[in-house]
DNA sequence: GGCGCCATGTTAGCGCTCGACACATGAGCT
DNA sequence: AGCTCATGTGTCGAGCGCTAACATGGCGCC
């Protein structure tokens, strides 16, 4: 009955929606991003898409498989907008590096549903082998950037980049999760996110010997 | 470990549980243990205690109130912790510190219930001051380390405290979120997560000029 | 062009949880 | 003893996840 259209002004559809499948994504979103990942309904992402409640699991096997599907999506866009930043290490790689973690935490800012998804809401990375490969090719990334930083360092001094790329997601995310979120009731801090994980970072490379003093 | 109260041999008990509270926070830790913050129902805690559905509406005002609780004991018992392995810094400060690390990463994974319904729930801080109070006392005691490493630099080269403790945090959280749970279907390592931590933060203290070499 | 398949949508319905009532019980106080 | 009130019970309505059976119409096939 009112699930039929919200907006009366709506061309009306016809029996088939024909592009179910991405409005869902696109109301999930919106309520991910509304409600927290848990806030989100099934029933009501098919009521925004105009659709009954059943018509969902013409595509999705359940909300799972959704959510699954939502955060593979935002590791795509995450990927891309961590390849953006770091641009092939252009024109230095210390510049890159530092734009690379403002990125991270542009992505958790701005696209807060899709973080949801993608490391909040439980959602196992084997669920979908898509899924899986989006999340290593973001991490990719970051893993690309610490080799090329790790090349500045004299061949006796080299950690593993691995372990360089998994201490870096680590205190990203970390910086992220605790206080990089839009105001969401967490802690007062004095100063921002990005410069909190930029003087980590500055002093973690330091560590490394790769400081802004460091001899090549 | 039996307060089910399911089995039927049990004495029967009165009308009044007597320990309810209690009991629905048993349960409910139990059940987040095991199905993750989501999983958790608060009917199904009142199964596992063995009242009607309705009857836990006396102690929590809903699910989030509970939720909330389970949080603020969280803190407590992690508190605790860490207040336990830093040991006042003793024998002395670098050691402990790294006790302080593990423990962390030890109280992620042998405590997952009590840290989903921390980090995990997205329990808002501002639900109740006892929550807040619990985790700023936690907090604290990473600031009190952090301040204790610090005091060992020349004055000149010490940063903010709380910058480094916030900094010693994120990097724990991260660690433990993206790579500390028991197994649960995340990625691979070729290090245990607790190495990856110690390591991480070797190379942080390294960067203030704390490494093993650093002459105080 | 006509026909039929089947992907996509709808309705109906089951079992569940959340949370709200009114009501029952009995522990502790006076 | 008798009162009182915190605590536990029974029951209800709304909402959700998910399934099964049915309706529609776009598209390929002859």
């Amino acid at each position: 009955m009112s699930w039929k259209r919200d907006k009366p002004d709506q061309p009306p559809r016809g029996y088939h929606h024909g592009n179910l499948k991405e409005e869902l994504v696109r109301a999930a979103l919106g309520l991910i991003g509304e409600k927290g990942p848990n806030g989100f309904t099934f029933a009501e992402a098919a009521r925004l898409a105009g659709v009954s409640p059943a018509a969902p699991y013409r595509h999705f096997r359940d909300r799972d498989d959704l959510l699954a599907d939502v955060a593979t999506r935002g590791f795509l866009v995450f990927e891309a907008a961590l390849t953006r930043a770091w641009d092939q290490g252009r024109p230095e790689p210390e510049a890159a590096f530092h734009r690379l973690g403002r990125a991270y935490l542009a992505f958790a800012h701005d696209e807060p549903a899709y973080y949801s998804a993608m490391f909040e809401a439980g959602v196992s990375l084997d669920v979908s082998p898509e899924l899986r490969s989006a999340a290593d090719r973001a991490f990719l990334v970051l893993r690309t950037a610490s080799e090329a930083l790790i090349a500045k360092l004299p061949a006796g001094k080299r950690p593993p980049s691995l372990m360089m790329a998994l201490h870096v997601w680590s205190m990203s995310h970390g910086v992220a999760a605790l206080f990089g979120r839009a105001d969401g009731g967490r802690r007062p801090l004095p100063m921002s996110a990005a410069e909190l994980l930029e003087a980590g970072m500055l002093i973690y490379l330091q560590g490394l010997g790769l400081g802004p003093g460091a001899k090549d």
